[in-house]
DNA sequence: CGTCATCTTGATTACGCTCAAGCTCCGTGG
DNA sequence: CCACGGAGCTTGAGCGTAATCAAGATGACG
């Protein structure tokens, strides 16, 4: 695995200390391959993920092929809370990674029942607050505004100088609803801007971050 | 007011006896006007609503002036749960309308803790699946799908024969990413295609089932 | 070093947008 | 009761952005 992600949940995120612990005892560690499935659209949804090392992404495929990914998460990050008793997207691992696989159910019996709840509705808070951003930026956006939204997001979560990628362009492109030559001639173009620079096309470093944060509006 | 909708929630909801009755105790009914904003982006959000009557949009306007519906309302439906302390979309009245309004920490003293956290977790999860949905509506429709499905669950949602819609077409615009031409237009396809038929633009009959949820996919 | 997947770039097409005109529906006032 | 006016909706013509189709370039890996 040449892409590597630290363990420590972001400071963003509450999963701190004590609940972060009781998901720790309670939960089984899981590796998964690149590109395996952590679970399948329609399965049942009665399990709890948290992300240890690698990335995930989120999809939903309609019947001809046309993907839409619902999200990407990273180590820290909980996953699998969407609603219903049953899955609307799919999940699968960027690439080789650790997932933390927890039961709603056996957690409940744990005892930490309200600190559990909170910790569930907050996850699901900050999901829909995701999601809700992601529609202004399907409906509304154009294809230079949504690729330059999805660099900033990245650099972002991951702060770091230079942030690298771990979704290939197919995985962008379907995050942000366009082609994979379209999200390559945008990259192309705002690096020809000098707004952001390649180190080959998985990495990259912003270099005018208000260029970057005017387009992504 | 010529357009008229029932006061009763829908079978579907959580909101039945119970919680509902507690929440009809607790809050404070408040008419709008048409087009009257409920509360706007960036308000602190310590207030739940539900609609008694009439509908309610969200939405969530760029600085040049884009905008992006998140959703619509109707009555029974409960709203503004969206995440974090502040309301990132702003909802109005889409026509003179009655709203419930209510304090959460009036009704967590109220003592209706648990029930109402199941009530606030029930509609929040709601929220996140359409909010799903409308994701891949978003990124991986065409607009005669986007109108197709727009119809669809609408009349779903307000199970009539025939189906009166209380929004404009540039909500309708606004909500699907589209223009209000492209709108119009795929209205007229789908009616001289005798998959739907106009009464008047703001209501309408679906005069083939199958053939409008194939093209909603 | 060769092979294959992934990514980039180019040429062309098409879907949906823009701009513009006309139509429909209502409310208002003569 | 009908004429007028205006907002909202529909339709048309032309354009532009992003999709499609098609080669190349790059890079990872055996």
């Amino acid at each position: 695995m040449s892409i590597s992600y630290a363990i420590e949940p972001r400071s963003s995120h509450v999963a701190a200390s004590a609940t972060g612990d009781l998901l720790d005892r309670m939960g089984v560690r899981m590796a998964f391959a690149k590109d395996e499935e952590v679970y399948g659209q329609d399965e049942d949804a009665d399990l709890i993920y948290r992300v240890v090392s690698g990335a995930v992404r989120t999809s939903r495929v309609m019947s001809d092929g046309r993907r839409q990914i619902g999200d990407f998460y990273y180590p820290g990050d909980l996953f699998g809370l969407e609603p219903g008793p049953e899955h609307r997207f799919s999940a699968e691992a960027l690439c080789d990674c650790v997932i933390l696989v927890l039961k709603r159910t056996a957690l409940k019996a744990a005892g930490g029942e309200a600190e559990l709840a909170n910790l569930i509705m907050d996850a699901t808070m900050r999901e829909l607050q995701r999601t809700q951003e992601h529609l202004l930026l399907l409906g509304r956006k154009t294809a230079c505004e949504k690729v330059a939204t999805f660099l900033s997001e990245l650099a972002d979560r991951r702060d770091a100088d230079t942030v690298d990628m771990p979704m290939c362009r197919q995985d962008m492109a379907d995050y942000l609803g366009l082609t994979i030559e379209t999200v390559s001639r945008m990259l192309s173009q705002l690096q020809g801007a000098s707004i952001v620079e390649f180190q080959g096309c998985r990495q990259f470093r912003i270099r005018n971050h208000d260029a970057l944060a005017r387009l992504a509006a």
